[in-house]
RNA sequence: GUGUCCAUAGCUCAGCUGGAUAGAGCAACGGCCUUCUAAGCCGUGGGUCGGGGGUUCGAAUCCCUUUGGGCACGCCA
């Protein structure tokens, strides 16, 4: 079915046709003066110039054009040239209906599906979540699933960090440290352990240590680039290391992102597509697109319409190793060899702009990225803490995610206990209490974030996040919460039953046409579910998922104030009622689906 | 220095493909629980949209300029 505003607008394009102008300027938007009217139309004003006319004019004779209208109870023409509209209640109703019956409530398939590669993860190997990865990873996976939702093909990619300088620097530290190691031995030629000779807590210390030592000891920096050097190159005892390596921090980390609700589609690396490097660097020297300088293997992107002097591509290190340019090349290689998408898009923090304009160019121009697909970028801003410098810990580093996920659900515990108390209900289990605060918990965080605009920095405030007032994912929850109350007890459950609602019963209901402004302005909302998803995609903004629902909570949380639902007399009117929030329950699930979190049943 | 992004209420942010009186949340203040969950609802106060200029019937939004910030700027990722 038609978008909901594209449907309307239909009305008022056909008004404008046959008053005499032209059709394009029966535009309608939602009303930017709800107290004067619900949606309105400026092509009056618009079209005042091209046919030398008064808007006023114009908008008057639209206006008599639109007597008759199903889509509008009102349309009236006001100073300057407005056209001032009301929805009618049973137009509006119709839609609703109509489109919750679909099986994506009104969101269209696209004409034609895209196949779209996401890389998103950005974490390193060998070194644990911190909250510098949070961002990537719930912006990505919130908008690898809005373009599911809007009916596209996509497939995420953690895109591990494995085979750069941080390898090099934990292999050498490790060398450093248990210099007796088989790993280190050159003329070693038998099997190595199975076993890692680390944990992940070691792994999580020798990091930040050989890191650390880079920075003052210039012979320690050496060896870690010959580490690299030699890794990449095939060092036998380097690549068992590094195997080694790789098992235990994916485990890690497959762990913390689950933990997210963050799930790839693709577990690959910087590693995978060494062996694609050799010949790719040859092509790129006999198309004559490389070429050495300072004793690096660079290609020069620079372009005419550049306002500023951009330093070359450089595609192989004067050490001969690799750096993220080349693996980020060969990847894109890859991944049009083996998947052919119509998009890549990156999501990274957004320091890296520079790198992946390099990296774009240079796979145009070497022909690695076919035409038509469309290499984007998506920076991430900083997460800071309360005074506005990048979020760190007390004692100044850079705190763990896990922990930092802990203390969230701490506070939403405690939350849980406080308010069974002054309800009088009956205290969950405390495996069950833990289970919501955790759901609860990733609600907030995750909301938290993607109500920001991805772009910009934002303030990370654990006391405004847990505080679960406002525009927050507790708010959200909140209300789904209620909503499911009323329909479990509709549906005939015993007090203190928090068994998933059964919708499959409540199919049958149908909305009445709306008996008060909330109950209208819910199905507004509902009615704007497809072009928010729409748009939401488009601009991929997930923040636009968030304020709708944020808006609808408003709208539902409004109507339950004003509304006896279950003592309503009248079994029609009660049942519409029944229906209405229903379907805005339906809404609800999708879009936070789309977030990336979940509900508990009971808050 | 060059490029780039940003500046909106006390705080944190929407709005930016130009439209009528610039919106939320938090904080402040005042109401509402014998009735479906008060993690809620209703209301009040609070802004020369950093400054200046321009385009336009009309500018937070577009253009120029200026101030103040963030970030990036060849072998880390």
């Amino acid at each position: 079915m038609k978008k909901f505003l594209d449907a309307i607008s239909e009305e008022m394009k056909k008004a404008f046709e046959e008053a005499g102008y032209d059709r394009e300027l029966g535009r309608v938007n939602i009303s930017n003066r709800p107290d004067l009217c619900e949606y309105q139309c400026n092509g009056a004003m618009a079209g005042a110039k091209k046919y030398g006319k008064k808007p006023i004019d114009i908008a008057n004779e639209v206006a008599e054009k639109l007597k008759d209208s199903k889509a509008f109870s009102s349309a009236e023409a006001v100073m300057p040239g407005f056209l001032n509209l009301k929805l009618d209640d049973a137009f509006l109703t119709e839609y609703v209906n109509a489109q919750m019956k679909e099986e994506k409530y009104g969101v269209e398939a696209p004409e034609k599906a895209q196949k779209i590669v996401i890389d998103y993860g950005g974490a390193n190997v060998a070194k644990p979540l911190h909250v510098g990865h949070l961002r990537p990873a719930i912006i990505g996976e919130s908008i690898k699933r809005i373009a599911r939702y809007a009916g596209h093909e996509v497939i995420g990619d953690v895109h591990l960090g494995d085979w750069g300088m941080p390898m090099g620097q934990v292999i050498t530290e490790i060398a450093e440290r248990q210099p007796e190691l088989a790993y280190f031995d050159e003329n070693y030629e038998g099997d190595y352990p199975t076993e890692p000779p680390f944990t992940i807590s070691d792994l999580e210390e020798i990091y930040p240590t050989a890191s650390g030592k880079c920075k003052t000891d210039e012979e320690f920096k050496k060896k870690c680039l010959k580490a690299v050097y030699d890794l990449q190159h095939g060092r036998r005892g380097y690549l068992a290391l590094w195997h080694h390596i790789m098992d235990v921090s994916v485990k890690d980390l497959k762990r913390n992102y689950g933990n997210l609700d963050v799930y790839f589609d693709l577990w690959m690396g910087e590693s995978d597509v060494n062996d694609m490097i050799p010949d790719m660097v040859e092509k790129m020297k006999a198309d004559g697109y490389a070429h050495i300088s300072e004793g690096a293997l660079v290609v020069d992107v620079r372009e005419d319409s550049d306002k500023k002097e951009l330093p070359p591509c450089i595609v192989v290190k004067s050490d001969g190793s690799f750096n993220y340019d080349t693996t980020d090349l060969a990847t894109i290689l890859w991944r049009e060899n083996e998947i052919g998408p119509d998009h890549i898009i990156y999501i990274t923090d957004k320091r890296q702009e520079l790198h992946f304009t390099l990296a774009f160019r240079c796979a145009r121009k070497c022909g690695l990225a076919k035409e038509g697909t469309v290499l984007e970028f998506i920076g991430n801003g900083t997460i800071n803490g309360a005074d506005g410098h990048p979020f760190k810990t007390r004692d100044g580093g850079v705190p763990r995610l896990e922990y930092l996920i802990r203390d969230i659900e701490e506070r939403m515990l405690k939350r849980i206990r406080e308010n069974e108390e002054s309800r009088g209900e009956t205290p969950l289990s405390e495996e069950e209490a833990r289970a919501t605060a955790k759901i609860t918990a990733l609600a907030a965080l995750k909301y938290g974030d993607l109500s920001n605009q991805a772009a910009k920095d934002y303030i990370f405030d654990v006391e405004k996040f847990t505080a679960s007032e406002g525009d927050t994912g507790p708010y959200i929850l909140y209300t789904m919460s209620r909503i499911k109350s009323i329909l479990r007890k509709y549906l005939g459950a015993a007090e203190g039953d928090y068994s998933p609602v059964n919708m499959k019963a409540l199919e049958g209901l149908s909305c009445n046409v709306p008996d008060s402004v909330h109950a209208k302005e819910i199905m507004k909302d509902i009615a704007m579910f497809p072009q928010m998803v729409e748009d939401a995609f488009s601009e991929r903004a997930p923040h636009k998922v968030c304020s709708y629902l944020f808006g609808l909570a408003n709208d539902v949380n409004s109507f339950y104030h004003d509304t006896r639902i279950l003592t309503e007399e009248d079994a029609d009117k009660k049942n519409g009622y029944i229906a209405l929030i229903r379907d805005a329950l339906k809404l609800f699930e999708a879009g936070i689906e789309m977030l990336g979190f979940s509900a508990p049943e009971h808050m």
